[in-house]
DNA sequence: AAAGTGATGTTATATTGTTACATTATACCT
DNA sequence: AGGTATAATGTAACAATATAACATCACTTT
């Protein structure tokens, strides 16, 4: 299991976690034939920052001005987070037009997680168990699933913790 | 079990899903003590003409010119919708930036939908069931969950039944 | 009538994301 | 090295979705 998997709710050396997502992402790449260019690594690293989602525009005004002093328009964003999307690094939460690293990449997953509506860490869990859980009800319906997306709003384990008694 | 629960997948008199939602919305308005007005009740049916999502400028294009012979403002779509599920009366994908009517509106509850990637159709199912499933998931985690939010794309039975050889 | 409340109208603006086309960098072959 | 194809980036305009601020209207209560 990943360092960022097992303790991201907790206090962390944090450069782990980027530094280990950087090196996973130049891995993959390298196996897939693709470039992780400087703009896609940039953003990636820019979504690493922390555990919780980050905007589009975020990003954008936290990427340096590109070689002609200008800031960079939202093409460029978009595109690096469609390449690093179509790759399985980043993720997309729908529910708050936001983007965070996917911590397991690689293999094509489902998209569950639990984000906390206090502190608004994001974990995401392993499909896995969810899917099997609901193959049931899903078949029951006839219905044949592509891949699962949730977004489960709740309270962390942290945040609980804290707000005992308030 | 409401009519378009069971069968809405199949062609069905949908006439019957419309004026059973709009009639559960009078009842629950009135219940509640507040006002289903003219604009609320319109974005409602029109919400309710098919089992598709709408997008909110699909309904601002659909909805009628006021007295004053001009086409209404995005507000006031918003503003039907934000009433509408505030009421339960309508839910929002943010899968689509789509809102579609609930079926069994009223109780506060999960919202899990089951979106047809071919025909767009969209079935929502009662969250209980998924709830209870993936408690100990959730909890094995610590995480306390306020509602559900899923949002599985995929293939219904309809489509793929029409679809077998294709 | 006066005041309060909820609903709507009106205008402007914010936020998020896309299209189209030009230019530059990189890879690949001869 | 030169030539060619492909991938990546720059640039500008624009589309789609959503919200903010403030004025007006309708209805009720006093
Ligand atoms: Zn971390
Ligand atoms: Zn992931
Ligand atoms: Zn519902
Ligand atoms: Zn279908």
């Amino acid at each position: 299991m990943a360092h960022q998997d097992a303790i991201a709710y907790q206090s962390h050396d944090h450069h782990h976690c980027i530094e280990g997502a950087m090196k996973a992402a130049r891995q993959l790449c390298r196996q897939r034939g693709v470039q992780l260019t400087g703009q896609r690594e940039a953003v990636l690293r820019l979504v690493w920052q922390s555990h919780r989602p980050v905007g589009a525009y975020d990003l954008l005004g936290q990427l340096p001005d590109n070689r002609n002093g200008r800031k960079p328009a939202p093409t460029t964003v978009y595109r690096a987070l469609d390449f690093l999307r179509e790759h399985g690094l980043v993720h997309r939460l729908d529910s708050l037009n936001a983007y965070i690293g996917c911590p397991h990449p690689g293999q094509q997953h489902d998209g569950v997680f639990l984000i906390c509506r206090h502190c608004r860490h994001v974990q995401e869990l392993p499909g896995e168990r969810v899917r099997q859980t609901l193959k049931p009800l899903l078949t029951a319906q006839g219905f044949s699933p592509d891949a699962l997306l949730m977004e489960i709003p709740g309270v962390c384990p942290r945040c609980q913790q804290d707000g005992e008694g308030a």
